[in-house]
DNA sequence: TATATCCATTATTTCTACTCATGGAATACA
DNA sequence: TGTATTCCATGAGTAGAAATAATGGATATA
């Protein structure tokens, strides 16, 4: 029988190279493993790796195995914890995940009111998916997931939670920053800032840019909202952003926001939780919270 | 440690009843679970389930463990299937998943040709999915979906391999039988069969009648195709198909297909899979096959 | 060539997980 | 109400699984 053990063995001889290390960082001695995977080995009728010269080479088999460790073992780890959780009274964790990089300081106004509220929950926040935040929700990585792409379908549910306009952001001092709304050929000369994401999640490209047929000169990402708003400010260039946002950060610096073609991109920020946890007293509460915030 | 003879203990429980029935079904005897239960109930410091009366019920902590029993032993079962299917020199097996009622019959026509190039790959089709099919990709309780509706996130991908049109289907003594094509108040008298799924997923409801502000008198629902042209065939009522579904039993029932609208209902079927198994060749080679298929 | 590292194997020990036997609690039935 | 039945919990005893220790062979490194 395939158990959590041997899926163990797999993940640590993957993740230290050898039988030996992975024994170590197991608590047992190396032959444990031999054996162990070894009598796995005839159960199954098939090797799981093979020995290359002295390293270990996982074969297609054990490839598979070592897929599910990765996908399963998170989840034996997660329960444990959770049983922990219910045996001291506590309510729970929340593991959020975040497809929305600017919604980050949204959350944060969210998280306060709602730690107040359930002061026996903790919050976890995750924003790299290997599989995207759906799977994520599939795969049990995440509870809660705050995105602008909701997905309904059978197993998910997805609320609206904040209406929000993106807005093309400039200094003060940018010539385009008299203009009260931008068309898509004025950004031909600028230089745009991002979020390092797929560029179809990028609503100035999907939305604005691509449909007129138009680019910008060039195309720079960011990683953080801080630095690429201290580049506009300065007039290095462009960048879009959630009204809000915007609104925000224009008190402490010189930046303006601007109406995105003649109606604005207009867009909404949704939770999604799995259909099975609709009625999950703290999981509904966030949503609730996070509803009421943007009234 | 929570293994996963405990995930199988809970899920027993629950389909037997009791723990004697449970331990019988697991060639076990009662003791045996009880103890095993026992301990793990002190490891995570907390009952799993409880004795009412007679009966046992399960804690939240307990209802938590079965869902994820209900999530986990499935790919236990399949891990140990597929390493079967390695150790004797198979390919595999491909787990298909149809969320296209009327797709049936196509699918029927690419496997015969796939099960001959592929002679060890054994196929299995599945219709009903608690979470939908995409989480049933995602929680690999399938390998490939058959669907018209296509998700692209990271994680999966998706192949368009038909395209078709989605036609009225009448009787040919039916009065709108010698029309050319059919306005959405054509239909106001009409009796419509469909298959029993949602209704968002109608396409001659959301992308016809509704856009059009059209309702039809009566909608039945009914599951196989066969029944639902014979209900069309002798004036019952109509129906909405795909085209060369339509073509195929014009041959040998007095019905015929009519355009919807100006411009038809166009639609395409893809095929779904993990990216993770992107380059799986057997699986690479279905796509391929289908793709063929329709030219 | 000497040395270190790593895995496989055998023999041995430890301890887990199972069974057996039994008793108490809840239900069904006479 | 008393009796029989069903079901679970518990304790003792045990077979067997799983861990260790010791060792040897293979591969890489200086």
């Amino acid at each position: 029988m395939l158990e959590r053990s041997h899926l163990a063995i797999l993940r640590e001889v993957e993740r230290q190279g050898t039988l030996t290390g992975a024994a170590q960082a197991l608590c047992l001695t190396q032959p444990a493993l031999s054996h162990a995977i070894k009598k796995l080995e005839q159960q199954i009728g098939t090797a799981v790796w093979i020995k290359e010269g002295r390293e270990l080479v996982f074969t297609q088999a054990g490839q598979y195995l070592l897929a599910m460790a990765n996908r399963l073992l998170p989840q034996f780890e997660h329960a444990e914890d959770l049983m922990q959780q219910y045996a001291n009274g506590q309510r729970g964790s929340l593991r959020i995940g975040m497809e929305c990089h600017p919604c980050y300081q949204w959350m944060l106004k969210i998280v306060e009111p709602y730690l107040q509220q359930w002061p026996d929950v903790d919050i976890d926040v995750k924003q790299q998916f290997q599989f995207g935040g759906i799977g994520a929700l599939f795969s049990y990585d995440i509870d809660l997931l705050i995105s602008p792409d909701p997905l309904f379908k059978k197993g998910l549910e997805f609320t609206p939670v904040l209406d929000y306009e993106q807005v093309l952001v400039v200094g003060n001092n940018h010539p385009l920053a008299r203009k009260k709304q931008i068309k898509a050929e004025d950004l031909n000369a600028e230089c745009l800032y991002t979020y390092p994401v797929d560029i179809e999640r990028l609503d100035i490209f999907s939305q604005f840019l691509l449909p007129a047929g138009c680019a910008v000169k060039q195309h720079k990402t960011v990683e953080t909202t801080d630095i690429m708003l201290q580049m506009v400010a300065c007039g290095r260039g462009v960048t879009a952003l959630p009204d809000w946002l915007v609104a925000e950060y224009s008190k402490r610096m010189p930046i303006r926001a601007i109406r995105l073609g003649p109606r604005g991109i207009q867009k909404q920020i949704y939770i999604g939780i799995r259909s099975a946890e609709r009625n999950t007293d703290y999981l509904q509460s966030f949503v609730e919270i996070a509803r009421q915030s943007s009234l």
